[in-house]
DNA sequence: CTCATAATGTACCGTACGGTACAGTTTATA
DNA sequence: TATAAACTGTACCGTACGGTACATTATGAG
């Protein structure tokens, strides 16, 4: 008799939006139950505890929320500042979603408290190992200047996230950014990016 | 009969250090008044309810926590490399502090509910706009490259913070950043800056 | 149909918290 | 020393929340 695993995805993915919207402490059970349908009881049969519940949330999440992001890195007809334009805005626009974000504050928020924010980046991490992968390519091909993969990586990434992803973070505004700024940024951080990493040949 | 200006302070103190600790929801108002001696009724004379109470730490820290990072950008003997690793050191060294690691997780955290993220990004471009205004010097000067100075500001501290904040605030060490991990990190963020931002003249 | 398992509604428990009341005490000034 | 403001301790109120109990009803498998 299981129609568990479908009952159990609809209540972790209600509870995953009011945690979202609310944060952790001002969630409340009764609430999650009242937008689930159902009763707390069987909330309590799928879940031992909020704790756990909210847990489960951030696993989940932290499963979906990254993957294609790295979609066409691998396109062989593509030249490097292109690759990297396309991801750059692709990730960017990921990163400002406000579901994105609200997900983010809660990570940082609990991180103190419980072993989420380890689990998160060492899931970003995964990530950003895939794009070091691409750049060690771009650099033994002679694309990039030879270095740290893995620290270019990083360092990209800053560069994306400069000055617009603290912003989104810290509800400096209302709106999500339009997709002109993303473009922008992301056209700053390559042409930047590239300079700090152009192949010595090229001087 | 006021010693209340001291009284006030102290709350505020250890208020603060409480709700760092362990958040908004989690500190209570008991603890508070325990932590700092008195009784509740004190606390309650002074500020009017514990949101308040919260708001006006926040306010109180954006104020002082910043400051002094910036000693020493304007020694006129000191080449541009040179000022720009000592910036950079200084000011990673600061925001891995466990202190301003709290602090800003819960700015972080509370940003959706309250104004208080808007305010701490306002005081944080304040300091974004010194930097700038000290690469627009070295820009007129000759030694970088001429762009926009404020975007050149938030790339450099993008670049400070790369890997190592984002580790940091998740928790994912134990132990804040060795210094010489912070030297470190220093050194490639202001490499790499510099090769983006290095003069046309200098090719 | 039967029966075990799961879902539901409701009512409830214990506790903890924000905030208040109040009676009594300190303390600074005049 | 008189006095008024500020402080203290304690006890308390109302409420809200996490979690449980239970009696009842749906649901699917054999």
């Amino acid at each position: 008799m299981r129609k568990t695993d479908q009952k159990r995805q609809h209540i972790l993915d209600t509870a995953y939006e009011i945690f979202r919207r609310n944060g952790f402490e001002k969630t409340t059970m009764s609430e999650i139950t009242a937008a689930a349908g159902g009763s707390k009881a069987t909330l309590y049969n799928y879940f031992p505890s909020k704790e756990e519940l909210f847990l489960a949330c951030m696993v989940d999440i932290t499963d979906h929320l990254l993957e294609g992001i790295f979609a066409g890195l691998d396109d062989p007809k593509a030249d490097v500042p292109t690759s990297l334009l396309s991801l750059g805005k692709t990730a960017l626009r990921a990163l400002c979603t406000p579901e994105l974000l609200a997900s983010k504050r809660l990570v940082i928020a609990e991180a103190a408290r419980s072993g989420i924010g380890k689990l998160f980046h060492e899931k970003t991490q995964q990530y950003m190992r895939e794009l070091a992968a691409f750049l060690r390519r771009a650099m033994d091909a002679g694309d990039l200047r030879k270095g740290d993969p893995l620290q270019a990586a990083y360092q990209f990434r800053a560069l994306l996230e400069a000055d617009i992803l603290e912003r989104c973070l810290l509800g400096a505004e209302e709106a999500p950014p339009s997709s002109a700024a993303i473009s922008r940024a992301a056209k700053s951080a390559v042409t930047a990016f590239l300079r700090a990493y152009a192949p010595e040949s090229a001087l």
